[in-house]
DNA sequence: AGCACGCCGACT
DNA sequence: GTCGGCGTGCTC
């Protein structure tokens, strides 16, 4: 007997490949299993989709035998195959691109001799089956949630919202959530994603000692930051079963975990769960519907398969499905101390302070009260946290005589002036140039940098501060952290760990010091300069922004006994804006309800929807011109719901060139998901066909982009 | 994406 | 006379 073998294969969107190819096999192989065929010249990995029997339809020679199969490997699960169809359905790229994306790499290289020896050596561990963690006492907040959580389960297995402070103690309730169902089922498998795991190290110890128990090999890790062998031994250890937790960022979403019970989305909001190249997808909302398809799928004997998110400052998307009831909301409002270990009181939420920049000195750059907090915390020998989310010394170096601006030669943004190395420094394409002595344009020996970044921010602080001096006698200490300074592996930590022995009075940096790192002696956060997120072109800037300040907030006071006396500084020139009378309060509710009374107006998400198509050329013409007559095709054509979506004119990009190359967007509206879906999937081939258009040449590529993050 | 094939300039 | 530039085109 002849088997036709469909397999899907790494093919990118926009090859003239889409779906599965068909391979000839002698015997019938099972949905899933992996096998490597030869695709033109080469050998490549791929995935067993579909087998039909030899149904003499197919000509012999247009199809050729599979090469091996990867024996040894149990074939990746059916709801699994179902996951990576949604995703490539959803975000319109090829099922090979997203299939073969969610395997680790190491996999497409290594022969089947080679896996084979790769399995033998993953020996079993032996477990001890006491869990003899000792656990602290949790707060009310906390058991109150883990009930409702629990009492949820038995009913109607919504997704879950963690909505809890700073500090509040989500991750013991994720421990907790995971504990339960790791003890309930013993082969059940838990997924934690955070957003970057380079800054939670804390958090994987975390866990890793919580559940030691169950012996070292059961917690494993999933993210980029792995070496290639690392990466494949964690997905085998769950694609085995043999891993009960993986703690992962966005690629962990589609790892194949056969026995998945629950699924956490740390720090839910973050936008780091948007995938921001190949297939956009967004790992949080598809581990809503992942949840939702092992559930179903499934029959498992403990029920449902869950998903909890959690975060301070919720996505208005998640929020907002608390309000209507599609999601169950959890609320925590007290915040513990930090030393809740030493029976340590609540924690305070700092006072938040804002400086009216219109009555202050012209030009100032740190307001003169603010200045006078900073001094008083460093005579006290207490830590203070100043934001500015802009690194180098000035955004843009410009000549006074004429109007030469450091402009970057291949985009169309200005170079940033680092003054450490005397560079000018596109932050876009990277191209670095030493800083001209003359005005390259006049001659004019007198250009000078034009606003602040963190660089410059360090340098003025320590001027500033030059006079004042710590308990002991000794000077002021600044110090700044960005991505400039932690360049270097290991360089993040080290200085961090300066930080923590009280080695620096006055931290400068960008908002990756805002995410995760436990400041245990910081009193006073400043942000220098939010108000550009204001007025934002970007209907999501002012979320991200109170997110971040509220995240920043959360960096004073985690211990206990200085809580009472720390203090969020906001500089702003609108002090009486509802996004900082919100931050004063701590009232995210009172925040989002705003914000989401004027989505509603406008439309947007999360009561509409929009997909934007990007689209780069030599040219601005061609870019917008590609753009343009395959929404006027889509038009004539009378495509599939075609007068239920909005499609916008094409507009260049904020950044329109980027190394050369012109780069235009058009954005697609729609009241309804399902039509926008229809549309986009009925819209690519007419992509396709315009591109072949003559006049169309000169264009490098064009991706969709569903639910984009910033338009 | 790879990796071909395919036609025009500077080297042994 | 060949080596090689990267412009189009295909992969079951």
């Amino acid at each position: 007997m002849r088997y036709w073998t469909q397999v899907v294969v790494a093919t990118p969107a926009h090859s003239a490949i889409a779906g599965p190819l068909t391979y000839r096999s002698e015997s019938p192989l099972s949905p899933g299993t992996l096998v490597r065929v030869p695709l033109g010249k080469r050998e490549v990995l791929g995935v067993v989709w579909k087998v039909l029997p030899d149904s003499g339809e197919l000509p012999e020679a247009q199809t050729r035998a599979i090469a091996s199969v990867l024996g040894g490997l149990a074939p990746l699960s059916e709801t699994w195959r179902k996951l990576v169809t949604f995703t490539a359905g959803y975000y319109q790229r090829s099922l090979g691109e997203v299939a073969l994306a969610a395997l680790p790499p190491q996999l497409r290289e290594l022969s089947t001799l080679q896996l084979a020896r790769r399995l033998k050596r993953a020996v079993m561990d032996s477990s001890s089956p006491q869990d003899t963690t000792d656990l602290i006492a949790l707060s009310a907040d906390q058991t109150r949630v883990l009930a409702e959580f629990d009492a949820e389960n038995l009913a109607r297995q919504r997704p879950a919202l963690l909505f809890g402070a700073t500090g509040s103690g989500k991750t013991e309730v994720y421990l907790r959530a995971a504990a339960q169902v790791l003890a309930q089922d013993p082969s059940a498998q838990v997924l934690v994603m955070v957003p970057e795991i380079n800054l939670t190290p804390q958090l994987q110890a975390r866990f890793q000692d919580r559940f030691a128990h169950l012996g070292k090999e059961r917690v494993v890790s999933l993210h980029s930051g792995l070496t290639p062998a690392q990466r494949l031994k964690s997905w085998l250890a769950a694609h085995s079963g043999q891993a009960r937790l993986v703690l992962g960022t966005r690629m962990a979403v589609l790892a194949s975990l056969p026995h998945l019970r629950l699924l956490v989305v740390d720090e839910e909001h973050d936008p780091s769960f948007k995938q921001q190249e190949g297939a956009r997808y967004s790992a949080r909302d598809l581990a809503v519907y992942r949840a939702k398809l092992e559930t179903g799928e499934a029959q498992h004997p403990h029920g449902a398969c869950r998903v909890l998110l959690g975060s301070a400052t919720p996505s208005l998307e998640s929020w907002q499905a608390t309000i209507t009831g599609r999601y169950q909301r959890l609320t925590m409002s007290e915040r513990i101390g930090a030393d809740q270990a030493d029976g340590g009181g609540q924690g305070h939420l700092p006072t938040v302070r804002r400086v009216d920049m219109n009555h202050q000195p012209k030009h100032c750059v740190i307001a003169p009260p603010l200045l006078a907090a900073i001094s008083e915390r460093v005579a006290r020998g207490e830590q203070s946290l100043i934001f500015l989310n802009r690194r180098g010394y000035a955004p843009v170096l410009a000549c006074h005589d004429c109007d030469w601006k450091s402009d970057c030669p291949h985009c169309s943004a200005y170079r940033v002036f680092h003054k450490i190395d005397r560079t000018l420094r596109c932050h876009h394409c990277g191209f670095t140039e030493r800083v001209p002595r003359a005005c390259p344009s006049c001659g004019n020996i007198d250009i000078a940098p034009v606003g602040r970044g963190t660089e410059r921010l360090e340098e003025h602080l320590s001027e500033l501060l030059a006079g004042v001096l710590r308990p002991d006698g000794t000077a002021v200490r600044v110090t700044r952290i960005d991505a400039d300074t932690t360049r270097l592996k290991g360089a993040l930590e080290s200085q961090l760990a300066s930080v923590h022995a009280g080695e620096v009075d006055v931290l400068v940096g960008t908002q990756m010091i805002a995410k995760g790192h436990d400041f245990r002696h910081i009193t006073l956060v400043a942000a220098v300069n939010p108000d550009g997120a204001l007025f934002s072109s970007d209907f999501r800037a002012p979320e991200r922004l109170f997110s971040l300040l509220m995240q920043a907030a959360g960096r004073a006071g985690r211990d206990a006994r200085r809580s009472e006396a720390s203090e969020m500084w906001v500089q702003t020139f609108h002090p009486a804006h509802p996004l900082f009378a919100a931050l004063k309060a701590h009232d995210y509710p009172a925040f989002a309800a705003q914000q989401l009374a004027e989505r509603q107006a406008a439309g947007l998400s999360p009561f509409g929807f929009s997909a934007l198509v990007r689209a780069e050329a030599k040219t601005q013409e061609v870019a917008q011109g590609f753009l343009n007559a395959a929404a006027a095709a889509a038009q004539t054509q009378q495509l599939a719901d075609h007068a239920r979506v909005t499609p916008y004119p094409a507009v260049p990009m904020t950044i329109q060139r980027v190394a050369n190359i012109e780069r235009a967007q058009m954005l697609i509206e729609s009241p309804s998901r399902a039509a926008l879906q229809r549309f986009l999937a009925a819209w690519q081939p007419v992509l396709f066909e315009t591109r072949k258009q003559s006049q169309f040449k000169s264009l490098v590529r064009w991706a969709i982009d569903v639910d984009p993050l910033a338009i």
